[in-house]
DNA sequence: TCTTGTGAATAGATTCACAGCT
DNA sequence: AGCTGTGAATCTATTCACAAGA
């Protein structure tokens, strides 16, 4: 097996190179690996044991070459001339996503999208616990929701360390996300998953991944207007650029 | 430390070279707009009139360089020696992302998230406006929603092409999901964005953006283990190398 | 003097195309 | 015969660093 040069971005932890496992997994392949774990579920429902590379790329909407390339930075879990066994390729994917322990997620805010977000099955499914609940509205705290009461926010920091929370979603509006951030990241939490629309000021070592549905919808119509403008601009266009 | 995602799932047209003003705007830059606008809003509403790549930049969490080099794409919008106009930056960028319009969008699911994006605030500021609701649980239809009933998605087709709906939000299970795409790319719409935890099959010429909940989690568990391992793991690992 | 706008350099991701293994 | 794994080529994005202009 071969070892690419992989420089670790913000220093520290030279790895040694007797070890044989390569940590150095590009981001745009870590982003991939879920889609490619829920095709691979689905293939395991309808009984399927083993598939190419080719058909598992269409199942996950992928170019074949780069789904191998993805996959071999994993390591060598295929077989030439057959395939991958799907349930292997589940384990080890699973196993690089940290899926093969239970995380404890926190959710703050329980608005209709921490409701949402609380009651989504897919959520609990593997992997993912939520061990908490909280918000800052007494009318809320209290509330029983899928089989957990909501907590009022004052107790964030202590219900995360006594949970090992290591996950916060945060779905609070957003003149609070920072504030929210600011003390789960004092209470030792690293991770965030952020629904409010604000940029978050998080330390190095931090990672915020966002999610916003107006920056979602705003680029959907940057390319629906650039459709409709060929369509039914291009005789104006032409026009224009005739002078 | 912040990932941004950019998968590209289909569509693409072969745009022409001939035109002066260059509409290839990459990917990545468009991406990034609709967090320049944000950052550039919060400016406007705090009274600042102009501002520096710099400290634009900060606001919206990139460095500068790539900032102007994305504004590049748009124009020549600033002032060397003084920076930019925040109002005339706000006007262009909202121009290129076509929000200078208003678009009809459908919410397909009211579920638990259907209720939240319905109710999303930011949603329908500027630009976007929620022209139906579709659910195919009786129980649910006719039940008003922020002042619009929802409608029963036998009407799909009808109330697309009479509203004039060119967005369409799947807020559905995964099971209805693809069923859903197909009706309303049937009915013209180009434009889906996708709650559901599937993989959209759609025709050429089709932009699916894809919004899921469990895959950024897992790319959070992803890090978060990494994190985990270099901490507690590092002497373990010694341990088990010296073998 | 200050900041934009942009070539040039670097880094990263995707795709091609085929050697190597089953 | 068929499919994986991967160098090499290509394409895309980011960052540097500075000339040009206010």
């Amino acid at each position: 097996m071969h070892r690419p040069p992989v420089p670790w971005s913000s220093g520290q932890v030279t790895r040694r190179p007797s070890q044989a496992r390569d940590r150095g997994i590009p981001d745009a392949t870590v982003a991939r690996l879920p889609l490619y774990l829920r095709a691979l579920n689905g293939l395991a429902e309808r009984g399927i044991s083993t598939v190419s590379s080719e058909d598992l790329a269409v199942a996950a909407g992928v170019n074949s070459a780069k789904l191998r390339k993805d996959l071999s930075h994993l390591g060598s879990y295929g077989t030439r001339g057959v395939g991958y066994d799907v349930q292997y390729l589940i384990y080890q994917i699973s196993r690089e996503l940290g899926l093969t322990q239970d995380w404890a997620v926190a959710i703050v805010g329980v608005g209709n999208l921490g409701r949402a977000l609380a009651n989504y099955g897919g959520f609990v499914s593997r992997g993912f616990r939520v061990a908490a609940l909280f918000d800052a509205d007494p009318a809320v705290v209290g509330e029983r929701l899928v089989g957990m009461a909501v907590e009022h926010t004052d107790g964030l920091e202590n219900v995360i360390e006594n949970r090992g929370v290591s996950i916060v979603v945060i779905a609070t509006p957003a003149a609070a996300a920072q504030q929210v951030a600011d003390r789960v990241i004092a209470a030792g939490v690293t991770s965030i998953l952020n629904f409010a629309p604000v940029v978050l000021n998080v330390p190095d070592g931090v990672d915020v991944r966002k999610v916003d549905l107006s920056t979602e919808l705003q680029i959907l119509a940057f390319h629906e207007q650039r459709k409709a403008d060929r369509e039914t601009g291009s005789s104006m266009m032409a026009e224009a650029m005739d002078a």
